[in-house]
DNA sequence: TTTATTCATTAACCGAAGTTAATCCACCTG
DNA sequence: CAGGTGGATTAACTTCGGTTAATGAATAAA
């Protein structure tokens, strides 16, 4: 299924610091990572950051209003790690959705993923605490958590990391695992 | 388009204070709104309930969950006041999904849709505080709020009552919109 | 080895929001 | 009219997270 698109794309290197696409630029590009680790967050004027999710090998990546709207792109995507992805062109990315019936039903498990994923995030940021956030990403994301420093971490908890440190004091203290 | 979807539903009252459907139940029907109001929201085990969004004429609701994965309901939903909608069975919406191809297309923009509503939101919760969330609130749904409690303005702002109180008194002293 | 540099932790202080409870007000209802 | 009810506000207190700045620790660079 990624295959048809991913024919009609190339594959580039990402070294550790460096863009896929930058919020506020015109893009619409679609990446599927291969291998590495990069995070999609938003800059604020203020020059803060919030990352909306990690992602990694065998996950796909685009600014979903910039493909179908057209508009810049609304978030800014960054390797954490030398990465590769293919990129797929906007215009074959549409053209696929035109020409290729399959390809609707592709669109669809990706919209409904994507939808369930936004879904899961709402409730968690709108009825969790910035521990309890910390504590399911600890038990769901143990291994990727090993590669992200406290900052992003933190970043994506939507606190900051003087917050977060303090969340790790206190559930190191009280919830004490010590294996 | 809906139309196709309303005409194997049928149409039913729902006076205010009911609920077109329980989180934790089986269910997965589909329903169009025609008229009055209800809000969406996930009940958690300590009895605090959390609103994801506010319907009215013309918009639609299901669990995807239900629907897709066949889940329970993954939150109620209660009417605000007399409200009328089409109710369409789950089995009528995943039938027309399979055997009418026109009808993926308009689940594509169903999705679609629903993905960027959910995508501005995670935006609104992870880069803004309550106060910019209530003013943006009073912005773009101002007519809503009038028909809405404080309580449930508060609940979907992911707030108390209580500080929501404060947050209006602050920028009635300040932002001073005297008209 | 010494010096930067980067990242995580800690402290001190402040402001925002939660909790609980009291008050006020509008609207019913008997 | 008196009494009751629910919604919104306010107060008092606590907890949590933001801000700023200092400290530690580890790694890279000179």
């Amino acid at each position: 299924m990624n295959e048809q698109l991913k024919k009609i794309g190339a594959i580039r290197q990402f070294p550790k610091g460096s863009f896929l696409f930058r919020q506020g630029a015109r893009g619409g590009n679609l990446f599927f990572i291969q291998s590495g680790l990069v995070k999609a967050y938003y800059e604020t004027l203020d020059g803060k950051e919030f990352i909306k999710s990690f992602l990694t090998e065998g996950e796909f990546i685009a600014s979903m209003q910039a493909i179908v709207a057209g508009n810049p792109n609304s978030f800014t995507v960054l390797t954490l790690e030398d990465s590769v992805a293919v990129e797929v062109p906007k215009e074959a990315v549409l053209n696929q959705f035109f020409n290729n019936p399959a390809f609707t039903d592709i669109l669809n498990s990706m919209l409904l993923r994507l939808a369930a994923k936004k879904e899961r995030r709402e409730y968690e940021l709108l009825c969790m605490s910035a521990e309890e956030r910390y504590l399911l990403l600890c038990e769901r994301e143990a291994k990727l958590l090993e590669r992200l420093s406290q900052n992003d971490i933190a970043r994506y908890l939507g606190i900051t990391p003087v917050a977060l440190s303090r969340i790790r004091k206190r559930v190191k203290v009280f919830g004490g695992e010590s294996i």
